[in-house]
DNA sequence: TTAAAATTTAACCAAATGGTTAAAAATTCT
DNA sequence: AGAATTTTTAACCATTTGGTTAAATTTTAA
């Protein structure tokens, strides 16, 4: 690889790490210039305005946040076999991304950077034209392994399950006691409440 | 009123819109006193620092989001009753202010305010010690009405339901077909949609 | 009414920040 | 090797930003 490609990853790895602690307008060019052992005026001639340097920032991490999704996705015939995996995946994914999907919802409300065409084009990158998860819910509903709730909704519930814990973090430690977001055993007993809550209902028949 | 206390509740008032919408960094003290009405030296007169007047709104803000639980917090003996009524109160009352939320959530993990006192406070201020919807529960299951849950738990994933597709906003649209988080009939639908998954589950009996 | 106290303003300041420049150092290519 | 090209740096610049000051205006109260 040749050094400009090696520094271009470095400036936009540490740009990654500074934007997301620090939001775009409270990350400094020079703090990422550090971060990348690098002096700003290089900073510069790799990317000429911060506001560039966001756009390519952000515009590489959404798909990871999309990707996230697929990584948890497995297709099977069974579905209680593809929620428990799903929701067990995808929690361990989304884990060590939560400054990541905190500073997507953050920005892609605030910033004016389109968004829609980023999240199609990383669908289609994994060969689906929509959510696989929808994509499940709907064949588990046809072969009448599930009861036909709305698709897109279920989906967003679970999704709401997983990600809500880890991006409210601290918040939700102090909303609800017993939380502790940071303990492996919290998290794996979440994963459990979750898919027993979706399977079953609380319904007592 | 006397006049000093209008104008401090101006500055509050437009310090919080401004902050909510560019985050604490992104926030300019002109600005804030352009919304006002005043000039800076003004802004700066009542609140000696950035810093302070961000700390003030700070703490203001984060008890309307414990509140909006509680408005929407109806005692009742049928949990089913209370359940739907929940859901119903608590997505009207955090819908216009999902950008409150968004900031809370994210400014919360960020800054280096203490917060939980600020929550304890605000749960005691409306004479309870924990989460009222963690109380309801334990009644619900206690009176044998529901599944024997894991009560925070549950809460968090009800209040985590309710919560992401108003943060997720825009992002929520392209990830999940059908989704329009601005109209009304998608919100009284997804209020259905989240009784019906809670109460029933979605396993086939 | 008038002096004291509180409020409001315009002009200013120092520090921080995004961005530039021109030259030096290192690489690449013939 | 050595010219051309790319990479790297230190010093600098213009603007923005949070914050100050001292004087003018308005309000309060005796």
């Amino acid at each position: 690889m040749e050094k400009s490609s090696v520094t271009e990853e470095k400036i936009i790895k540490a740009a990654t790490v500074v934007f997301m602690e620090k939001g775009k307008d409270g990350a400094r060019m020079q703090e990422i210039a550090d971060h990348a052992g690098i002096n700003k005026a290089l900073l510069h001639y790799y990317f000429r305005s911060k506001e560039k340097l966001f756009s390519k920032v952000f515009h590489l991490e959404i798909p990871k946040v999309v990707a996230s999704i697929f990584e948890a996705y497995d297709e099977t015939d069974d579905f209680q076999v593809f929620l428990k995996s799903f929701i067990d995946k995808y929690i361990d994914n989304i884990y060590p991304r939560k400054n990541l999907i905190r500073f997507v919802l953050w920005v892609g409300e605030k910033s004016k950077i389109e968004i829609a065409g980023i999240f199609l084009n990383s669908f289609k990158k994994h060969g689906f034209k929509k959510n696989p998860v929808v994509i499940e819910i709907e064949k588990a509903i046809e072969t009448g392994q599930i009861k036909p709730v709305d698709p897109s909704n279920f989906a967003m519930s679970l999704i709401g399950m997983c990600i809500f814990p880890i991006i409210a973090g601290p918040i939700a430690e102090k909303m609800f006691p017993g939380t502790k977001v940071n303990e492996k055993k919290y998290i794996e007993n979440r994963k459990k409440e979750i898919f027993n809550l979706i399977w079953n209902g609380i319904k007592v028949d």
